[in-house]
DNA sequence: GATATTTGATATGGTGCATAACGATTATTA
DNA sequence: TAATAATCGTTATGCACCATATCAAATATC
């Protein structure tokens, strides 16, 4: 099952993302919004969904989801750590986290290494592929993703976004 | 099997959410985040889920999750339309619009009419106390949820942060 | 009047998220 | 040391969310 899973994770990213509020003058008139645009949370999601949605545009030709990239850049920067740690830090329940490995493993982009100090325990391991697959897409991201976002922003607004949800995410 | 959806749903906002990516000098020590930290896609996510988690807490009294709320607001706003023009502008698919709606039927809080005009579609009403559970939602969420975004971020923050994800929601 | 479109609805499948439980291994402690 | 508890990866399972195809009824279009 846990093959199958994998193969059709391939095919997910290629499928189109539009789930767009639709209303361009298509029925009778534009619908009142009201309070839903002083809604943070409302924005936030729309913006977030957007916002994936580009990233996973920019990055179609390597077949990854934000979710994998992350996975990929904090094996990259963290070496020697198990599933568990790898999980904790980007708030993926370990469960969830087994079929994530798989598809990523099976692609063979990291392996799972038994430990020798805890035989219990997987040091996850990026491969010569996951590396080289993980600097083009960090070249995408840059080039493709974040340089439009920066663009639509602007270089301060950016930066000031950044930190307002990093702040969001720490102290909330 | 439309009401047991319904059922089960009122009872799902009670169910605690967490999911902290958890490394509070757990085991060795703090995992480096790397260019995680500025991908801003990632920290609109992490933010979006805090700013909702805050959301059910507050409103958590009425037992509205952050989508039966948008729908109440845009009912409010906007009488006399059907399913397909609030599905619509809220970017909520029309199969998946009818067990939300279902539910909030169950619950007394919105009425499907069928029209005079058309009598293929519903036109959609609030009941008296779908807008009473209105009024005070939208206390809760102004005196509690968003009072505490304004706090943490600074009015002129919260402002531009808002503007900001309108953008992006828009011209992205 | 025949055909196409729209509306609400159903069925179905994929994906994410959460919990309980298990075997293997390690840590704790009686 | 022996018994018990805790941890790691894993499986199974269920719910919520999102997407597509399809349907009957009603309407629009030709």
């Amino acid at each position: 099952m846990t093959v199958s899973k994998t193969a059709s994770d391939a095919v997910r990213s290629s499928r189109a993302l539009r789930r767009e509020p639709v209303d361009p003058a298509g029925d009778d008139s534009m619908l009142q919004l009201g309070e839903l645009s002083g809604l943070l949370g409302y924005s936030l999601k729309r913006a977030q969904l957007k916002v994936f949605e580009d990233f996973l545009r920019c990055v179609a030709p390597l077949q990854l989801t934000p979710a994998q990239f992350s996975v990929l850049l904090l094996l990259d920067k963290n070496p020697g750590r198990n599933q568990t740690e790898i999980a904790n830090t980007l708030g993926i329940l370990r469960p969830n986290f087994v079929a994530m490995l798989d598809a990523l493993e099976s692609r063979d982009l990291c392996a799972r290494m038994r430990s020798t100090n805890d035989r219990r325990s997987h040091i996850l391991v990026l491969t010569d592929k996951g590396r080289a697959v993980l600097a083009r897409a960090k070249k995408l991201v840059a080039n493709k993703h974040e340089a439009r976002l920066i663009e639509v922003l602007g270089p301060a607004n950016h930066a000031a976004l950044l930190e307002m949800l990093a702040k969001l995410a720490q102290e909330f």
